[in-house]
DNA sequence: GTAAATAGGGTTGTGCACAATATAATAGCG
DNA sequence: CGCTATTATATTGTGCACAACCCTATTTAC
């Protein structure tokens, strides 16, 4: 295998070592979410309305957008699901009805309790320990900002 | 915000650093693949298949989903719209009927020099250096073989 | 005040992911 | 030989993810 085969090996990709590794990490997510009848996303979404919410936030479509770095898209028919549940609220804002505000309910809110203890047992029985969980959410959400900001790939 | 809240955060949870880290990186994928026409988990089945076909092995629809941790469910469609673009075979083993062994055409196998500058051109201008990719590349596979060692997380 | 630009959401269509199930072939056994 | 378990792939259905487009409301320019 000449160098430059190299870089295509499957192994020396780091988009492949983040694409399993989130892959894995959420398929570990699932039957804890499943308890709740939630999906990944929707935990996430449901994540961003309870930490809102204890800061007396209102939160709009295009905030939930702008946090998970979601489209309108993905989380529309996401909400309305949730909506059907009675987990959320979507309220078309009166005065500018362009705007649409999601909030839990009192049924959504209630589930944060049962969610607690989540993160706890998502990695129990795998060996990796706490330090290193944060270094590498750290790195993680370092270079995910530089890819934020880094210029777009060049078309040719 | 009591230390019990803290842990749902969104910001202190590893999967969500993982998850956007991952879109994130596909996004900037996608305008160069598109050069190629091919979706990202396109791309995956490619480098396998190139990598195979160099040491002459075969490839089986079930040595794709080892390899990339992905079933057939997902594997199949993906195949045969690669194979009406005649960028692979896929071919029922006489012998036994139930295999179906994958490679790559003269088409797809030329599509490789056009990939090669691919993962040069992926991180460019983003300011991330290549000392730092490969230590997060090897952090992740470390943690993806932890998880996938460790016992399932516990069903209560 | 009205045209153009921008911003907020929704809809539609394509392509993953994965669970659940189906189908078919092989291997082992009594 | 027939029975059963296992293996390999396909099919179906649900739910993201995102591009492309639409519609409406607000803002800005003139």
């Amino acid at each position: 295998m000449t160098d430059e085969d190299d870089v295509l090996a499957l192994d020396n990709q780091l988009c492949f070592a983040l694409y399993a590794a989130n892959r894995a990490i959420t398929a570990r997510y699932r039957p804890l979410l499943a308890e709740l009848n939630l999906t990944y996303p929707q935990y996430l979404v449901m994540l961003v309305l309870w930490e809102a919410g204890e800061n007396g936030q209102t939160v709009r479509v295009s905030d939930l957008g702008k946090r998970l770095r979601l489209d309108s898209g993905t989380l529309t028919p996401l909400l309305k699901r949730l909506a059907e549940r009675d987990l959320v609220t979507r309220l078309r804002d009166t005065t500018d009805e362009r705007v649409v505000t999601v909030a839990p309910t009192e049924k959504g809110s209630a589930m944060r309790q049962q969610a607690r203890d989540i993160p706890g047992r998502l990695l129990c029985g795998t060996g990796i320990d706490q330090e290193r969980i944060v270094e590498l959410r750290e790195e993680l959400r370092s270079v995910l900002s530089l890819l934020e900001a880094g210029e777009a790939p060049s078309g040719q």
